[in-house]
DNA sequence: TTTTAATATGACCACCTGGTCATATTATGG
DNA sequence: CCATAATATGACCAGGTGGTCATATTAAAA
């Protein structure tokens, strides 16, 4: 119970490409398998390495998951914080598509590390999980708040909207828009494997949500 | 690899209620565990037979799994056949409305079946997982682009939308809603697990989707 | 009651897991 | 070259898994 949450010493003193290596085995692992059925044997056997010497690495097969976790975590939370700096003072339509092809990117860059993302979510046993999914629920959430107070104090968005409320269906589009992304089998009618489109689709779920369903007169 | 699928006959010969104790106590372990977490030794300990017993009911853990969710399945279809004939002929949000209430019944009817489900969403090594992830989300989606359909031919629904985007969008938020509700602590700030409120936050969350985000003259 | 068929049982099997540790190997610095 | 410290190694451990099967128990048929 008592275990180290960051890796050992010796970790620190390998070569950084050994380092990054073990991450990668381990986070590779992580998004195969999620976390209890995650192997210490696979993992070690992927790196040509002995048992033991991840043990010199890290306390704990939770201790490793962890930190790969924690990672993470300070990446999207940096990624946000670009997006939400870079696209200041532009219209809140522009910025929420404009955060949803960031996580796009993202997912590009970091595929594994965003599976093992969805596979805690639903994972009961996996070590902290309901503080990591409390920290990222609540800063994504916080995030995208802070955008629609924005534009309403624009004029943009509509003033009599529950924020908590308008918050979750943002965030539900969104996530559910990047889940399918990450994984195309969810949905194939979406097509979002194919690269081509995407930001027309993109586009066209902003306007909806912009818009709304009911027809117009005359539409 | 060729083990059936379906139970043994003398599962069907136990009496009906042992039939549904046995169904019970897996579709608990399945959902506290996930499929390859689960273990048939607690499944056997709980119900207070012994191991061989359950193996002269199924032939392996898969096919008990497959069992139970097969029968989930086809529960769902039943559910969504009947609101949608009860909802004939009303408008479209209602019957939008009346669907997202009827998912919130069945979960508090079926609160394990519903986390097992959840479950396999994100578990790669569920057995069949991709053909029922397939079959579920076929079947989802007709049934809303069904609704969709009517509501645009009824003039209640622009005529503008892509309908595979409309849907996906229709069906992120009823099923992240769905999600929130069996897992409150997802995102507290819902508060989901209060009863009191739940129709109004659904009737807000479909007028936000009618009249979509953005601000009209003097909102 | 006797025979036969159906069901229940739990010790047992091979296999895998996370983790340990005495020992071997390598690096460092005097 | 030697001594010491750091690192790498893999056989080994206790504990868990899904699944088996000879045997005991119960039910049904004769």
């Amino acid at each position: 119970m008592d275990t180290e949450l960051t890796p050992r010493q010796t970790f620190f003193n390998l070569p950084p490409d050994k380092q990054q290596r073990v991450l990668e085995a381990a986070v590779q692992e992580f998004s195969e398998r999620g976390y209890q059925q995650a192997s210490i044997n696979t993992i070690v056997s992927r790196l040509n390495i002995a048992k033991g010497s991840i043990y010199q690495y890290f306390d704990s097969k939770k201790s490793l998951f962890l930190f790969i976790f924690n990672q993470g975590i300070a990446m999207v939370r940096q990624m946000l914080k670009q997006v939400k700096k870079e696209s200041q003072g532009e219209d809140f339509f522009t910025r929420v598509r404009k955060s949803l092809m960031a996580g796009v990117e993202f997912i590009d860059k970091h595929p594994a590390l965003y599976r093992v993302y969805l596979r805690i979510l639903f994972e009961r046993d996996s070590p902290l999980r309901e503080d990591f999914l409390q920290t990222i629920r609540l800063f994504s959430r916080e995030y995208i708040l802070s955008l629609l107070e924005e534009g309403q104090a624009r004029g943009e968005v509509r003033k009599d909207l529950d924020p908590v409320l308008a918050v979750f269906i943002l965030d539900a589009v969104l996530d559910k828009f990047l889940q399918n992304y990450a994984l195309p089998y969810l949905d194939p009618a979406l097509e979002l494997n194919e690269k081509k489109g995407l930001e027309e689709k993109i586009d066209s779920i902003v306007t909806m949500l912009r818009q709304g369903f009911a027809a117009a007169d005359g539409i």
